[in-house]
RNA sequence: UCCCCGAUAGCUCAAUUGGUAGAGCGAGCGGCUGUUAACCGCUAGGUCGUAGGUUCGAGUCCUACUCGGGGAGCCA
């Protein structure tokens, strides 16, 4: 018999006989007809189970079946029919069910059938993807990573792998996580006393990396249109429900290109995800919005059916003035928005996604283009209703003067990046790109209230158990 | 890292002014039913986060630590 996919047998016309292989989620006995059972069995293809109608003449009826508990692992051999009970079209009548793997002590089983807190499952994070909601989160999570890649695909973006491990402190953006092969025991010293990082693996100090744009950066003045997808590292002691120590981001970079080309590459590129996310996972997100956050389905509607708002960061300041609200931490051109300054004006004042631009230079990286005003520079920050920041990105600083002046003025170190200065001096050209962090992402389309609920196993501070 | 809150059964919580622990769910057994958040009955299950302290007596009060949650900072 043909092994068919739970989510491709729920679409199936009745008749066939087909075996399924899954965990059951609930069993439910009756002592009709002689005595048979209701399995419910899933195995993550899609959101629903698909109910399985066991009756007593099976040969292990009363020594298995009736003893199956939530989580144990079958095989299903059995006619595809349509339901004689309410809540599902389809059922399998079984002829065979082979049971594959036992839960051994059903009452310690961390996933049983009922409700548990998400900070409960964190614990158990082996087991909690099989649960209705992390096993949507998986596969919203992948859903929205295969439409990134096609949105780039079809528009000629190539996918650049841009190193892991670096031995620059790129842009002195955040704490790094130290690679080091020295025993930390009895570390190498040089004369003067300080540790000898010559001696370290790569002949001097390297990170885990924290982005992945200044490498992609030498690709995109090549290749045109490039991104990353990967994993980048941060050492912050960060504890909160947006904040991961290891995360993907997504970071396109396009050439020949100004930062209103960067805003409508960063609008388009969600648009496009969040369409394929509602018309691909119907059912995740129709679970989404029943249990988790009412709203997830509008705000995504939102977000495809409606243009984004773009204001500098001179008016968005402008806007929090004459707004007449009492903020925590007063707003005054040059300083950074706050959390609650942001909130205001996505969740409150305008009611969607923003995108803020040129900000003062002295809050941003060393590599964002300076414009004609002298004060401020050519970056972008897009902020969501719910989650804040979403999108970082600005133009670059193609000008070698202008990006050696501040260079100087920040104190980086000028030989570390003589390698990006070079890309300045060899046929520079105007580019910009962002980096999109795709688990906060996946927070906005799901609603899922804590960030360390849609990445499979979170890494935190004091957090990196599995 | 800072502020606030919390930690009691497998899970979620309750326990009056300090007097040595209860419920719901889950689990096991039985009953009923083409069932589906099933329903009814019975049963088992706890070194009250850890270490000290106050007290005749601490789940309850005090201190430290660990872990978790909410908010803030940093950012994606």
């Amino acid at each position: 018999m043909a092994w068919v996919k739970i989510a491709d047998a729920l679409r199936a016309e009745p008749g066939r006989d087909i075996t399924i292989k899954g965990w059951i989620r609930t069993r439910r006995d009756s002592k009709a007809d002689g005595g048979l059972s209701f399995l419910s069995v899933h195995d993550g293809t899609c959101f629903d189970p698909i109910q399985v109608v066991a009756r007593g003449d099976l040969t292990n009826y009363d020594s298995e079946i009736t003893t199956l508990t939530t989580g144990c692992a079958v095989e299903v051999d059995g006619r595809l029919v349509e339901s004689q009970g309410k809540g599902q079209s389809v059922e399998i009548q079984a002829s065979a069910v082979r049971i594959v793997g036992w839960v051994e002590n059903p009452e310690t089983y961390p996933a049983s059938q009922k409700r548990h807190t998400f900070e409960y499952l964190r614990e158990v994070a082996h087991l909690r993807t099989r649960t209705n909601t992390f096993g949507a989160v998986a596969r919203v999570r992948h859903t929205i990573c295969a439409a990134i890649h096609r949105f780039f695909d079809e528009r000629t973006f190539y996918y650049v792998h841009t190193p892991i491990i670096t031995a620059s402190d790129a842009e002195g953006a955040g704490q790094m996580f130290r690679v080091s092969t020295l025993d930390l025991l009895n570390l190498p010293r040089r004369d003067d006393g300080q540790i000898d990082f010559a001696r370290d693996f790569f002949g001097k100090q390297s990170y885990l990396t924290v982005s992945g744009q200044l490498n992609v950066e030498s690709f995109c003045l090549a290749l045109s249109r490039v991104y990353t997808f990967g994993p980048t590292f941060r050492a912050e002691n960060s504890n909160t429900s947006r904040h991961l120590s290891e995360f993907w981001m997504i970071e396109p970079e396009i050439a020949f290109a100004d930062l209103a080309d960067n805003a409508q590459l960063a609008e388009d590129l969600l648009k496009h995800v969040c369409d394929d996310l509602l018309t691909g996972r119907g059912d995740d997100m129709a679970f989404f919005e029943l249990r988790i956050d009412k709203n997830v389905i509008t705000r995504l509607r939102a977000i495809i059916d409606k243009p984004f708002r773009r204001i500098t960061y001179t008016d968005a300041i402008a806007e929090l003035e004459k707004s007449g609200k009492n903020f925590e931490f007063p707003v005054s051109w040059g300083a950074d928005m706050q959390s609650e300054h942001e909130r205001y004006l996505t969740e409150e004042r305008f009611k969607q996604p923003l995108i803020v631009t040129d900000y003062p230079k002295d809050i941003k990286a060393f590599y964002m283009r300076m414009n004609d005003d002298g004060k401020t520079v050519a970056a972008m920050d897009v902020l969501a209703p719910g989650i804040g920041e979403i999108i970082g990105g600005s133009q670059r600083e193609e000008r070698l003067d202008r990006l050696d002046a501040r260079i100087d003025e920040m104190g980086l170190p000028k030989e570390q990046y003589w390698w990006y200065r070079d890309l300045r001096r060899y046929g520079t050209v105007p580019h910009a790109g962002f980096g999109l962090g795709l688990e906060r992402f996946v927070q906005f389309c799901t609603g899922m209230a804590n960030i360390r609920d849609v990445i499979p196993f979170p890494r935190a501070p004091r957090q990196a158990e599995f």
